[in-house]
Order: structure tokens, then sequence, then C-alpha cells
RNA sequence: GGCCCCAUCGACUAGUGGUUAGGUCAUCACCCUUUCAAGGUGGUAGCACGGGUUCGAAUCCCGUUGGGGUCACCA
């Protein structure tokens, strides 16, 4: 057999956001795609009409392109194995149904919601296994249905599905490609409905006959699907054809351990962009849970093309993953540290944009808005902040003055001395020249030293004052990005109102 | 409950018969230090249990327990 060109796929349903879990996916089936030198398709499953949610297809694909999921074929860029949206390909899978119900793998049922519950119901009762009673199967097919009453309700119109003969007592067996051989005993599984009454396809029908068209070599999807691939393995018998290979990659777990849900904390991928985590951490992260290099590693940081080069299915493991959050902040913090500053700057406009709209500063707009500005507070910051929005929020003293005093270290940092110091201190400041970060320090320990006083008598004061804050980066840095009259400006109204304070 | 999957520190994991069971996050202590971080050093902490196989099991087999998934005209 020729090497195939290796093509994957993930195959969301349109109904809301990006799910991690999804993510992941989708990512394990780029990163195979990638590395194989491939092709990563996305096609979308809205085969319920009921659940479909408006722009959620845009969405999705939007949010995986946030990612660096490039789809080579996708509702959005098209491709030769279109339509990449299963419900303009209802012909599709009507025409495969026919030819299961000529082969007599199918059959009608016209079994009402109501009955098949009632029926349930009544196995339960009596202690069997709710399953599908094969009232519709027909004669002809083993069953109990004469064809004449079939064709009674076909005429009268009756609402109907297509259900999909399960043979009896067989096994289905195949090789996951993480989990290894897998069996099944076809006497457990249900005469699944292929299509349903609205004419539309149920998943399993519409997933194994695309998978198909559009040559798909592998399907690599979450766990939850397990338990349907013998259903699907028999799809594929029916039609004759081989079947790709399959890799059912382990669930994402809340800290409880059960299936990642809501309730337990933030799924939708967007959630944890709008908190401003970056696609790098994300990714690098999302990568991590289910897969690592193995071989002695210690690498925890990967780039996107990183995990490209390294990732194999081999390596990805079998038991579900935590997400555990504190994780990703620190691979957050990781990127933060190490990102241009021109490429922080570049998101961090937007935001300070958006405060300056809400906030008046007596700083220069001009100034602080500054390339040369932003760059200074980025280096002075970048390994205090937890995300990039935080140069701005969590440092906002570098932007707006502040509004009010840290109450605890006032109380703690003030001897009755300080406002006189501070006022003869700021004298000097006044005519330093030049005001940078080395002068003031010099200039202040100068200034303490024949007075038998400790740096830090002026040193948390000037900060508190100078930002509001006890915590911040090297004070005499921030005073030189600050700039004099700023800091002049802060001490004196700061000291007018901590005297009064007192 | 039936079927299926899974099982190494609190979390993510390395480990494929012989290791003082390694790394990362978190946590604790110390160092550095004007604060907060960052960084450095060190510590606490793990093979679910019971049987086999073997000279020798975290590693192989069986069972138990535990956890999870799935049993729709949802995906």
């Amino acid at each position: 057999m020729v090497a195939q060109r290796v093509r994957t796929r993930f195959a969301p349903s349109p109904t809301g956001y990006l799910h991690v879990g999804g993510l992941r996916t989708a990512l394990y089936n780029y990163l195979f795609a990638k590395k194989m030198k491939g092709d990563f398709i996305i096609r979308i499953e809205d085969t319920d009409q009921s659940r479909k949610v408006e722009d959620a297809q845009q969405n999705l694909i939007k949010t995986l392109e946030w990612a660096g999921i490039i789809a080579d074929e996708s509702p959005e860029h098209g491709g030769s194995f279109g339509s990449y949206v299963q419900s303009e390909r209802l012909h599709i899978y009507r025409e495969y149904c026919d030819r299961l119900l000529e082969d007599k793998h199918a059959y009608y049922c016209f079994s009402t919601s109501e009955e098949l519950e009632e029926n349930r119901q009544l196995q339960l009762k009596q202690g069997f296994q709710p399953k599908y009673n094969r009232k519709w199967l027909p004669e002809e097919m083993g069953g109990a249905m004469p064809s004449s009453e079939i064709r009674k309700k076909m005429e009268a119109g009756s609402p109907y599905v297509v259900r999909m003969k399960v043979p009896d007592y067989i096994s289905v067996w195949f090789e996951d490609m993480i989990r290894g051989p897998v069996e099944f005993d076809s006497s457990t599984i249900d005469d699944q409905v292929l299509m349903k009454s609205d004419g539309f396809p149920t998943y399993h029908f519409a997933s194994v006959i695309d998978d198909h068209l559009m040559e798909f070599t592998h399907i690599i999807r979450g766990e939850e699907w397990l338990p349907s691939m013998p259903k699907h393995l028999l799809l594929y018998e029916f039609f004759g054809w081989e079947p790709p290979r399959f890799a059912h990659l382990p669930l994402l777990l809340n800290p409880d351990r059960s299936k990642l849900s809501k309730r337990q904390g933030d799924v939708a991928v967007e959630d944890y962009i709008r908190k401003g985590y970056s696609c790098d951490a994300i990714v690098n992260f999302v990568a991590m849970l289910g897969w690592n290099e193995g071989e002695g590693t210690e690498q925890e940081v990967y780039a996107l093309q990183e995990l490209i080069d390294k990732f194999s299915l081999e390596r990805v493991g079998k038991a579900g993953a935590v997400f555990n959050v504190e994780k990703l902040n620190w691979l957050e913090k990781q990127y933060i540290k190490h990102r241009p500053s021109a490429d922080i700057i570049n998101t961090i406009r937007p935001v300070l944009a958006a405060e300056l709209a809400k906030r008046e500063t007596l700083l220069s707009v001009d100034v602080i808005t500054g390339d040369h500005y932003l760059e200074q507070v980025i280096e002075l910051m970048r390994e205090r902040v937890g995300f990039e929005h935080e140069f701005v929020t969590f440092s906002s003293y570098f932007f707006f003055e502040p509004e009010s005093y840290e109450e605890e270290a006032v109380k703690k940092r003030w001897i009755p001395e300080t406002n006189d110091l501070l006022r003869e201190f700021t004298a000097e400041l006044e005519v330093l020249e030049p005001f940078t970060a080395e002068t003031i320090e010099s200039a202040l320990k100068a200034f303490v030293a024949p007075k038998g006083l400790k740096a830090a008598v002026l040193i948390h004061p000037l900060r508190i004052l100078a930002s509001g804050v006890s915590f911040g980066p090297s004070l005499y840095h921030m005073l030189e990005v600050l700039g004099r009259e700023a800091v002049l400006r802060r001490i004196t109204k700061g000291i007018d109102l901590i005297s009064v304070a007192e």
C-alpha cells in the first residue's frame, strides 16, 4: 500500500464556545497532521438544528486561529472535500442510508419517543438493560414486522427514523493507537438511530460517512467516544470501507477528577482569553496535559513549532489529566518574562487607552502612551505581573495618581519625623541633576548617612507616596520613570494627606 | 446497574525487570534584597491493595479496590 498523505480533523458542533478539551483535541489533531506533513481539517457537525448557536462556527474557528491552529480545509477556507458543514450534506447521508436500507443493514422504525420511553421503563422494571425492542425489525431481516405494516405506515406518512441492524453476538475489535486492542460484544450495542425523523443524520452516521468521504487517515478524538466505536466500526463494515486509524485521548478533568465541566471553573477558551492568558501559554499548557516528550526531558516551555516537531501519538498518556490553573499561571509568567516588549506594548496599548478614557491623569498622555515610557514600565514590571493587562492595572501608578495609600504600610513605615525628612529631601530632589535612578539613590544615601539613619526610613515612605502601595519595582528606577515633576507632586500631596490623617 | 477505559508525590509527569523512584507547578525553610516579585539552595511529599511470574518488580500476568466515561431521534 502506498503511504497516504495524513489527514486529520477536528469536528466540533456549533453549540457554543470552544471548550478547552476541544482545544486540546484540535491541537493534537493539528500537531499530528503537521508533524506528518499532512493536512488538518475543520468540519462542522450541525446535525442537531435545535442546539445550533448563531455565530458559533465562526467563533470556534476564530478561537482556534487565535491559538495558532490554522486549518488547511474548513468551511471558512474551503477545500476540495466540501462542504465542510454537515447540514449542507444531507443528500449524501440520504443516499448512503438508502444503500444500507437496500442491503438490509438498516430498517425503518415508526416507534414514537413515548413508546420508546415506555419500553425502557418496562425493561428497567424487569431488571433488564434498556434496549430497543426491535419492534419494527422487518420479517425478512429476522424481525417480526410484516412488510405490509411497514408499507402502510409509509403510505400514511407517519414519521420514522432509520436504525442500523446490529448483528447479534459478534465481537468487534480494533487497535487504538493510544490504548492498544479494545474489544466489544455486539450484543451490548443498541440498534442505533442513523437518520432522525427530521431527515437529519445522527452524529454516528454522518461522521462515519464524512470521515470516509473526506479521506481522513486518523481520527483523534476524546475518550468519551470510545464506547461508540463498535457502532462506527460496524458501519464501515456495512459499507465495505477500510476504517481509518483511531486514537482516543484521555479526558481533561476537574480538580475532583470528573470530566472537565462548567460549574467547577472556566471551560471555555474564550474565558481564559478574557482573563488575559496568551495563546502561547494556553497552547503550551494544554499540550502538556496528556502528552510529553519523554526520554528524560525536563523542558516545560514549548513553542507551537516545537510541539509540531516533537509531537507523537505514542507519547500521549492514557489517564485523564486535571486542568490545573496554577501551572497555567506559572507558564503565563514564563512567557511574559521573555516576550519582546514591542509585542507586549501592542497588547497593552488598548488596555491603557480604555483606562485613559475612564480616568483623568495628571501625567502627559503623550509620554505615558509612548513606546519609550511603556518599554520602561514593562522592563520594571515584567517579573512582577501575572498577565499582560496587569502592566496597566497592577501598576496603575505609572499612569495615574495614587488615589489612596495602603493603610497598613503607612502605619508601619511612618515615624514622627518622616514628613519632615521627606520635606527636606524633596528640596534636594528638586535640584537633582540629572534625575536618574543612580543619582536619586546616591542622593538619598548621602542625605540619610550623616543623620545616622537607615535608607529604609525614606525608601518606604517614598514608595508609598509615589505609588500608593508598599510593593513594586526598584524604588529608584520607579521614580526615574515617573519623572521629577510627578514625584515631587506626589510627595507633596501625600505629606499633606498623611499629616491630616495623623 | 451493563459495557468500556484508567491507576507513580496535592497537580502535570519521567520511568518499559536491577534507579538513593527523576523533573515541573504548588507548598515549606533559607539565601539574595528598600518592598513585591524574579532568581538561587534545600526540604516535605508518590508507585492503591492482594496474589502470582522472576534471582530481582513502579515496570509483566491475574484479581480486588478506587476513579472516570458511556448507555438519546445530543454531539
